[in-house]
DNA sequence: AGCACGCCGACT
DNA sequence: GTCGGCGTGCTC
């Protein structure tokens, strides 16, 4: 089923039916007192179970299975290592359209007369129903007004006034495009004549006939949308053709998404890339995973495109692997550009059709099916023949997912899935994660690098700019330092456009009372709002919060409200001031919002219609611009310094990949950092691109805290609304597990926000050592949760695992 | 998870 | 009195 319960369960089934259905098909089920879900089918047998009696199924849903068994061996494996149960996976594959669920219906007893028996609630239902030939139990609620509906409901059955019946909607719905032809009372030639005369005076009519025949020479099937355009007749026109039996309609499916365009040879390698891919093949005849480390720049894209195609000519299917943001951008254009019609897209913004499309053309595996670009939940899709998968920046944290279960890291998912194939997995970064880089160090994966830019670019020039000692000498414009401002105006006075890079963690906009020093807090969270200018009101990003901005201060009445702290539309605007002549662009959560709010600004800046774009880290991930001569970071330490084991990794990464975004085509780039503290070493790293240092010194103190690599770590949240339960329940969940792990438990520990929608939360974390087996810690761990459950004063705590929460 | 049942405090 | 809140138990 569905739901977060550890279970499966027992339902009957005919004989028939039991020859019929296979292992993935979906059947429809009654569970509980009145829902009804879309249950898969796990196995078939023959044992009836002793203490309870199976309910019967209420409906075969598939002719075919739809979930392949290799898929299933899958979700089992990330139901056990995420700690989550099986329903959670199923729930978490399946595009929602394949999830039916009932609803209850209420029709009219037509035999019912005696209305008077009903009370004041039962007379309005039931007047509701001589006008509506049925109801949901949702529009009961609305017409009475009031929560609690069902005994009303029942009322009226007992009285036999209504009866009710659970429905389930087929919610994926095929596009079906409308053609147009003749009726076949005109298909021969002589009877055109009589048809032209015989709508002599219908002008339109007549144009719309021979529009049509018009069209037939060129083209066989006749869209009635091309008819309608062709010849400027309306739809109405058409209709009326077609009442009298001179044309006809008729549809044919289709698929939402398709691709138009032409497809292109693949680029020819440089030798360094031909190097890189022969030695990822190389590698693969030995190791199932393989790490491209490949610098900004250095044509990855490439190898990866010579490495699909080989494995298409082998007949099997390709999974690309990207990180959700990178999806809406010129990868795909550019993967387009080579295989065309052998793509399909999957990603969180598809329509829920559009996702079960992909679906049933991956599980037929069809020629437009044979590569998915993905992001990390296209690891679910129905493979077949499954030859490889690439994960493209497999560093990225995106891959993992953090709220619902199931909490999979996809490209953990993934090395699972290609072993389950016997495909082989190419993981791809210019910084990859420390526990990649050391597996492939430690020679369980293959590693191959590739660290000349595409067309010999060179690396950026990396120039840190030292902020405290600019504030000191007074050379500070805002959150500009003169030398920033020097660089923006040479590269725009060359007509080379600027990014400016302002981390989403320094993005902050706080309102503080400068008498009394008080922030506007949000009542349902532990956090200050956030100022958004633009539409003058206070925001909480945790609950979604809102009201307008004060006048003056809620703690001492004064109005000395001022905004403090910088973010990205705070730079916006200081900016548009400095260069009133420049048009300057921001990019940022709140610019992007909408199904094409991203390519918009994109694509103006590829058009240069904006000189300087200012933006969080979303900037950095698969954009390639020409003409960005110059990037220029605000305020690095806010990337270093947060409490996170990987901040200074991470801090490596984004700056690596933002000063990446400097110079791609001939010019060398340059690269502007502002920090209070260039002595940093991570800043160092940066400014040398030493990833093999960062990565030493990183690893040696991941070794000396007892981090990943060496060390998995396991996080326990509890939430609850009622700070004593909370916090009593952390304490007895830290003795339990203290017990059974010692040292290795670490906490219990306040997250940052402690608060969020009125729910406290508590975090304990448990390392596990090298040697120590993990499916035993996770059983001892289970167990543990078992007792937990079993006090009830516990019992209503949200207790959250989160396996490998990195 | 989602739902029914049962118990309890807060209102017309 | 009833309405809605919440804890409890159960789902084949």
């Amino acid at each position: 089923m569905p739901i977060p319960i550890q279970h499966t369960f027992t339902y009957a089934v005919s004989e028939e039916e039991a020859n019929f259905l296979q292992k993935g098909m979906r059947v429809a089920v009654s569970f509980g007192k009145s829902k009804m879900y879309t249950g898969l089918v796990l196995n078939i047998h023959t044992n009836a179970p002793t203490l309870y009696e199976a309910k019967e199924i209420h409906q075969i849903l598939d002719e075919k299975p739809l979930v392949t068994a290799r898929q299933l061996e899958h979700w089992q494996w990330i139901s056990n290592y995420y700690m989550c149960a099986l329903g959670e996976v199923y729930r978490a594959s399946l595009p929602s359209a394949f999830l039916l669920e009932s609803e209850t219906v209420i029709f009219k007893n037509d035999a019912f007369l005696d209305s008077a028996v009903l009370t004041d609630d039962e007379f309005l239902v039931f007047e509701a129903l001589q006008q509506q030939s049925q109801l949901t139990i949702h529009q009961v609620v609305s017409i009475l007004g009031k929560k609690k509906v069902m005994p009303i409901v029942n009322g009226l059955i007992k009285k036999s006034a209504i009866v009710i019946k659970e429905e389930i909607y087929e919610q994926y719905k095929p596009k079906l495009i409308k053609y147009i032809r003749l009726h076949k009372n005109y298909t021969s030639d002589d009877s055109l004549g009589n048809l032209l005369a015989e709508l002599s005076n219908a002008k339109k009519q007549r144009e719309a006939v021979l529009g049509f025949f018009q069209l037939l020479t060129t083209k066989k099937p006749i869209k009635a949308k091309d008819l309608e355009e062709r010849t400027g007749v309306s739809a109405t026109i058409l209709k009326s053709l077609v009442t009298k039996d001179i044309f006809e309609f008729y549809h044919i499916q289709t698929d939402r998404v398709q691709f138009k365009g032409e497809t292109n040879d693949l680029k020819v390698l440089n030798e360094f890339q031909e190097q890189a891919l022969a030695d990822i093949k190389e590698t693969f005849k030995e190791k199932e995973v393989t790490l491209l480390h490949g610098i900004t720049s250095s044509g990855k894209t490439e190898v990866y495109t010579k490495l699909i195609q080989e494995v298409l000519d082998q007949g099997k299917q390709v999974l690309f692997l990207l990180p959700e943001i990178a999806l809406t951008t010129q990868i795909i254009v550019r993967l387009q550009f080579y295989f065309g019609e052998q793509i399909s897209v999957f990603h969180s913004k598809y329509s829920i059709n559009e996702r079960v499309e992909v679906w049933n053309n991956v599980l037929e595996n069809k020629p437009k099916a044979r590569i998915i670009l993905g992001a990390r939940s296209a690891v679910f899709l129905p493979f077949s023949n499954l030859g490889l998968i690439v994960v493209d920046e497999e560093h990225e944290t995106s891959y993992k997912q953090f709220d619902p279960a199931p909490r999979y890291n996809a490209r953990d998912a993934a090395i699972v899935l290609a072993k389950i194939h016997g495909a082989k997995i190419l993981l791809g970064s210019a910084t990859p994660s420390l526990e990649t880089y050391f597996n492939a160090q430690q020679n369980k994966y293959g590693f191959v690098e590739l660290n000349r830019r595409h067309g010999n670019v060179q690396l950026p020039k990396i120039e840190l700019i030292n902020v405290k000692e600019k504030f000191k000498k007074k050379e500070m414009k805002g959150h500009f330092s003169d030398r920033l401002l020097a660089l923006i105006q040479e590269a725009l006075d060359l007509k080379e456009q600027v990014i400016l890079f302002q981390n989403r963690r320094g993005y902050s906009p706080v309102v503080e009372c400068k008498t009394c020093g008080v922030s506007p807090e949000c009542p349902n969270c532990d956090v200050t709002l956030t100022f958004h200018k633009f539409k003058n009101e206070l925001r909480c990003h945790y609950c979604n919060y809102q009201r307008a901005m004060p006048n003056s201060c809620g703690a001492c009445g004064s109005n000395t409200l001022d905004t403090k702290g910088f973010g990205t539309e705070q730079i916006e605007l200081e900016l548009k001031a400095l260069f009133p002549y420049f048009k300057i662009g921001r990019m940022d959560l709140d610019t992007t919002r909408g199904k094409h709010g991203y390519q918009k600004i994109i694509g103006a800046f590829e058009a240069k219609e904006i000189d300087v774009l200012v933006g969080t880290q979303m900037l950095s991930k698969g954009l390639d611009f020409e003409n960005v001569s110059l990037v220029g970071i605000l305020n690095a330490d806010t990337m270093l310094n947060f409490p996170d084991f990987r901040a200074h990794e991470r801090g490596y990464d984004m700056m690596v990949q933002v000063s990446g975004r400097a110079g791609r085509s001939k010019k060398q780039g340059h690269v502007a950092i502002q920090t209070y503290n260039p002595f940093h070493q991570i800043l160092q790293q940066v400014a040398t691109t030493n990833y093999t240092e960062m990565y030493k010194e990183q690893l040696q103190d991941r070794w000396q805290y007892k981090y990943p690599p060496y060390y998995r770590l396991i996080k326990i949240t509890l939430k609850h609304k009622d700070y004593i339960k909370v916090d009593s329940g952390v304490n007895w969940l830290f003795k339990a597990l203290y017990s059974s792990f010692g040292e290795h438990v670490l906490g219990p520990t306040a997250p940052v926000v402690s608060r969020i929608r009125n729910q406290y939360i508590k975090n304990i974390v448990i390392k596990i050592p090298p040697k120590q087996s993990l499916a035993n810690t996770k059983r001892q761990i289970t167990k543990i949760k078992n007792t937990f459950d079993a006090v009830a004063d516990f019992r209503p705590i949200r207790f959250i695992i989160d396996v490998d929460a990195y």
